[in-house]
DNA sequence: TATAGAATTTAAAGCGCTTGCAATTTTATT
DNA sequence: AATAAAATTGCAAGCGCTTTAAATTCTATA
């Protein structure tokens, strides 16, 4: 059980005042460059180490980057979270930052709960991920003058705040084309009634580019279903699968559709990609692992997440400096289940 | 911008003293229960919320709870570090306590970071993951009297620290059995040259079962590998499958491990099971979507790091309570890579 | 050898909260 | 109505650090 060593303490050791050490170790120029030597060679060898608490105190400077994680069900745990946070963590850990993960029940307090965050003093900015295309807690954040970062954006107002997002309309877009250059004209789209933005924002590209194209042989079977009922999501399937009029290429808002979706395609004696193409988003893990492996976009998570801290701490270091708007190109994975059309009377 | 309220705001607004708006607000028996209610009912209109970081300081708790996120190249990221950090993040949260995730280099100075970690006064209290047989963090954490808890324990020394660990040993064990049962008698033990005790633990598993059976036509063919390098894990894969008495039925120590095994057993044309069983261990994502589909031991990641985060609030609570020790048995899930021994010459 | 100016150090006031102990107010008792 | 005992509340001293403004010590110049 060691003893824990003051500023104090160590100061006294020195015979020099508090106010000197503490500069002395924060490398004040003021300080002559003889005593910040003599300082640091004391405090190593007396195993000092500042008290991290009183310092953030005292200076008004955390040292911590907040995060909130969703409450969710066992098992319904985002396959990327670990990357991500994983990615954060060192981002930040260059500038000494560290995060902190904050549990929100999802009760409805959401907002309450991100407004105890920050006004708690527990850190010095927050990461907010998971936005909604109306999502309250942006303006929340501006409101208190918090720096923050948002992963995803909102629908409509993109300036005001940095925001890093994947540019899911021009990956639906690329997707659409590539299909398109490959023979199909029937096209399905398997959606979430998901009130995140993502979701929207590559709804809008697949639309953009089937309207932009203009052949008047083009089909669009659009199916949503609900990300956490089994029931609604084997009938949205069912739904893309149904008549002799199906679609030939279907997108999927997200791989773990996609992956449901070919599994119950060749369940129906369906073969991917001969009858039906299929391009998922995100690249889950699983996704390589199926047969045949999906096409589908790389999120790039751990980019995304070293960019996102990155942006915060020069928001914490600079709260004025202008926002910062970045989009990233999700990269297109060519694996096993995009093909040519297949040809079919009609 | 709101403008932040402090304790001695709320004080001056209700007439009161802020010692006793502190109690009030903590539930103090001794504060008049009428005041309690009015100092709460303030606090909510004013839109008060205390200073964490003061409280911190003055109360000595901080009210968050240390993991070391070792820094790993990109890609090789746990692919249960999502669900663990998140678990422990929720069990954590009844009580208040929330999670600090500190990024540490892997160049050397890990023993240093946690020394600082602990002694700078961020944490209340940490848990250890990836314990290594003969860790020194155990040690150091002791020493300190930090409140402690760890993922894994040390190879001989499992008394004096709380630790929770998953019995690899039994399900080992267990393994083996089923497969003699099946008719196997040439089995393989692929492994890694890894410090962590749970490779010691499981190998042991093995070991003592194989000698325990005593059956003369018993052989066992150990090979190890090193986790990151590619080279030496296709040495160790290729010199379990070579020889015309190669093992019919291979434990392999991790599911990278057996998915790689088996991705080389089938590319020499070698049907898994018919030729050869493999059982993994951990059940990481993947092992349900390969083909045929794993057979191999859940590590029952979350329930452990809801477990862990328990324990830690207890020792937390209580420092001087005696430590505990628990030790999860994991389940054994069988899917297609085990089956009945060929039917060989020899 | 003074002395202005630069270089270095320090005193002291917090940061916003908790808590031991003392002071005050209430209530109960005679 | 006086007083002891119980119930409430408040004073003041920190927690360990940062930081402003002021004091002190040096250095160079006249």
């Amino acid at each position: 059980m060691t003893k824990t060593r003051t500023l104090s303490d160590l100061a006294r050791h020195l015979g020099l005042s508090p106010a000197t050490v503490s500069r002395a170790l924060a490398q004040h120029e003021q300080i002559a460059l003889k005593t910040r030597e003599r300082v640091a060679k004391a405090a190593l060898e007396l195993g000092y180490v500042p008290n991290r608490t009183a310092q953030a105190l005292a200076s008004g400077r955390t040292g911590f980057a907040g995060f909130l994680l969703p409450m969710r069900g066992r098992g319904l745990a985002d396959p990327f979270l670990g990357e991500f946070v994983s990615a954060l963590t060192e981002g930040f850990s260059a500038k000494g930052v560290e995060l902190l993960l904050s549990a929100v029940p999802r009760d409805g307090s959401e907002q309450r709960h991100l407004e105890s965050l920050i006004t708690s003093g527990r850190v010095d900015g927050v990461v907010v991920s998971r936005i909604e295309c109306a999502d309250t807690r942006i303006a929340l954040l501006q409101d208190h003058g918090v720096p923050f970062v948002a992963h995803g954006r909102l629908e409509h107002d993109e300036s005001g705040y940095s925001w890093l997002d994947t540019d899911g309309e021009s990956a639906f877009m690329e997707a659409f084309d590539l299909l398109y250059q490959a023979g199909h004209r029937r096209f399905g789209l398997l959606s979430l009634d998901d009130p995140l933005t993502f979701r929207q924002k590559r709804e809008a590209g697949l639309r953009n580019a089937y309207a932009a194209n203009g052949d008047p042989a083009l089909t669009l079977r659009h199916v949503s279903c609900s990300r956490y009922d089994m029931d609604t999501r084997a009938q949205a399937i069912a739904g893309i699968l149904s008549g002799a009029d199906r679609p030939t290429a279907v997108l999927a808002i997200a791989d773990g559709l996609a992956l449901e979706l070919m599994a119950e395609a060749q369940k129906q004696g369906l073969s991917v990609p001969d009858d039906l193409s299929i391009i998922g988003f995100d690249n889950i893990p699983a996704a390589a692992h199926v047969t045949p492996a999906l096409t589908t976009f790389d999120a790039c998570i751990a980019d995304s997440a070293t960019q996102l801290a990155e942006m915060l701490l020069v928001r914490i270091g600079a709260p004025n400096a202008p926002h910062e708007q970045r989009l990233l190109r999700p990269q297109l994975i060519l694996r096993g289940t995009h093909g040519t059309a297949p040809v079919i009377a009609g």
